[in-house]
DNA sequence: CTCAAAAAAGACCGATCGGTCTGCATAGAA
DNA sequence: TTCTATGCAGACCGATCGGTCTTTTTTGAG
């Protein structure tokens, strides 16, 4: 039963990759046949469908981000410090990304925007759970007195994803890190100069 | 030969459409010819393949954004006036905007980033292209004394990329207009406060 | 109106798609 | 070490993919 634990956690993986670089739609079980080392009878019998694989390996690869999000979050207390934790925690997401490919919430909100399916609904949540911890962040830090009250949290945590994301693109894009890094600095300025 | 024309203008429009919706390997030749109303061999004598007819749907549905964009720019001389024109421009992508399914160079960056393609190399050259647009304004700006000569052209014009990419991402995501409101707002003050 | 040229239809092609199923290999409890 | 439960390989399936080609229809110049 290990093994086949393992097995699966290691399907959920190797696609998450395939998925984040070619899209669902762009790949096909052989691509995740080649990336797993399995032929069909081995990944179908961890999973029911294509579908299923798709949202586990979505699952897996929004962890990894809310992961690394969450570990530079808790290292703060103060409400500023923390957001700016979050925002400076996207500088290593260039040189070393959670996962390859680019953000999985970004590229699967794209591919799936138009369309009613379960994944757009998992994006949905993952991107809501995201600016839910920003709008906390901001709420408490009204409450303790160290954000300015009259800032607006939903309008914080929009700008802070909207940079992000958009940098993300570009840099992904041009192969370039210098658009996330100009985001960053921009967020920061940001936030030192609207939220104190 | 005019028919002809006609018909491969058509065929251009309503396969942009769909691309923009379902996204290059997501769209299938039968979705195209249920748009078209065409069949297969109406579509193949204007287009050699479907490769050929996606490079042609993105470069029009390009034009269209930036036919909009520059509208929106050439009412102004001042070079502030212009960034703050080129940016409320979005305003109407919510509610009208010039190709539905959102941002086709979003759209397709996402989509090919990873992948070396022709198409690839169109989505690098229209960022290219807009991102010129914005230097070339902020560039003008300073020479004429109208932005401060200590701002970075390359900076501001990432800063409104990003914002305005982000945004379009989450309102389409959410189908709700009020994260791009809220970044075209953030990119005025950020244009208010820092350029002049 | 004629008729040649071009546009479109639709049958057809091999390849690949996601998915199923049978049988063999392996793992792990006894 | 044995034996059974299950993980996995690989042949197989119908559907659909992008693309070709022959035939029919339409177009528009003369």
């Amino acid at each position: 039963m290990s093994k086949a634990r393992q097995t699966k956690a290691r399907i959920i993986q190797q696609a998450a990759e395939v998925f984040n670089q070619k899209g669902y739609a762009g790949s096909s079980l052989t691509d995740i046949m080649q990336a797993t080392g399995l032929k069909k009878g081995g990944i179908y019998n961890h999973f029911a469908s294509k579908d299923e694989l798709a949202l586990a390996a979505f699952d897996y690869a929004v962890s990894l981000v809310s992961q690394e999000i969450w570990t530079a979050v808790k290292t703060k207390r103060n409400a500023l410090e923390r957001l700016q934790a979050l925002v400076s925690s996207y500088l290593t997401y260039a040189e070393s990304p959670p996962i390859i490919g680019g953000c999985p919430i970004l590229n699967t909100a794209i591919e799936v925007d138009n369309v009613d399916s379960p994944l757009r609904d998992r994006v949905l949540a993952a991107v809501d759970s995201w600016r839910g911890l920003i709008i906390r962040i901001v709420e408490k830090g009204i409450k303790k007195g160290e954000i300015k009250a009259t800032v607006e949290p939903d309008t914080v945590a929009t700008i802070i994803i909207c940079n992000l994301e958009g940098a993300i693109m570009l840099s992904q894009l041009e192969k370039n890190p210098i658009h996330l890094r100009r985001a960053i600095a921009h967020l920061q300025d940001y936030l030192r100069e609207n939220l104190a």
